[in-house]
DNA sequence: TTTGCTAATGAACATATCGTTCAATAATAG
DNA sequence: CTATTATTGAACGATATGTTCATTAGCAAA
């Protein structure tokens, strides 16, 4: 790719991120994304159709890295619902946030938490599904799969909300708990 | 209220939410709204600021009712956590949502979920709040209180929404079932 | 019915954003 | 060096916004 295309693309992405940082996303214009960048609106156009495609993209851009790094947690462990295996792989996500890589959680936390639901969710869920046995044997004959499966990618992400919204005081360690708490059975802890 | 008052104002609403079962809030414009209603323009702008405060009069005059109906059940009735208590503040909601009054949910759901979950969940929230003892006995010292309470709330409205994606083919009572036993501990049932 | 008040009307207006076009310019790759 | 490709900025038409205002019509109380 052209280096003036990259840099064009990486402008308009970090101009983007700051805005959202600061207001929602359905009053952020395009005319403010080209002055934070410092890029010719017809550049915009060129690179991106829409705003809404450019959210996309970004979403996908950021998630992808959180998403790669899961699946191969989860191809090599299998104490996924673990509250205290150390590799559980829903430890592993809060402390990616807790990290707070990208500044995930600032763009997408707040008056766009929507947004996060809406590009987060179905890869979380996606997640999921492949590892659901180990809890699927307790109620899966009282609930339907996707069900299950979306009651529990819903609650992680709600989860993150509430961290977030609590300024992350707890540890990565003690939210993992709190979120599975909600989503396990009494008999697997302790 | 001069009739005249009333008559605009139920236009618009009637209106609002006919367009709102067709598309996307962002991309209703006043025109169109006005239009639909048959209505002057500045007729609108007499009744409402802008298009947000007319989203957020329709919903708040849309969720008065169920929550209404909600606490005086929730006054009268002590097993709300109970799912075979035919008196379930959960189930009546969900019989409600099920009935469809005032198609709240052809409203609300779908593109516009976004919007139930803003306007819904904190009188949910408020609602479970006052009635979450009996509850909190089984895990309130493990889980904060209004982490548990969010939890609760966002649980709900996901299953709501599941509901609907899913043309409400179950019945209130099994989906009050399944709603509570993602949030009850085993020892709850039966 | 008459009178005074209030709401509705619709056209016109300034403003803002959108998405596109185009010719001129600058950077890049081979 | 040359051919290609991206950027630029100005300009454009289209659409939506929110406001203004003079006119018309409905209402309620005497």
């Amino acid at each position: 790719m052209d280096r003036r295309q990259r840099k064009s693309r990486e402008a308009i992405f970090k101009a983007f991120s700051k805005l959202l940082t600061k207001k929602n996303f359905s009053q952020i214009t395009v005319g403010e994304i080209i002055e934070q960048a410092d890029v010719g609106r017809a550049t915009f156009y060129a690179h991106f159709e829409t705003k809404d495609y450019l959210l996309k993209e970004l979403c996908e851009e950021l998630f992808c890295h959180i998403f790669d790094c899961a699946k191969e947690q989860n191809n090599m462990h299998r104490h996924i619902f673990d509250c205290d295996a150390p590799d559980s792989i829903f430890l592993h996500l809060f402390q990616h946030f807790g990290r707070n890589d990208n500044h995930i959680l600032d763009l997408l936390s707040g008056p766009n938490h929507d947004l996060f639901l809406k590009y987060f969710k179905p890869g979380l869920a996606d997640l999921i599904e492949r590892q659901i046995e180990s809890i699927e044997i307790n109620r899966g004959e009282e609930l339907p799969r996707d069900f299950l499966v979306n009651h529990i990618a819903a609650t992680f992400i709600e989860t993150v909300r509430w961290w977030v919204d609590h300024k992350m005081q707890e540890s990565p360690k003690l939210i993992t708990k709190y979120f599975l708490l909600t989503i396990m059975r009494e008999e697997f802890h302790q």
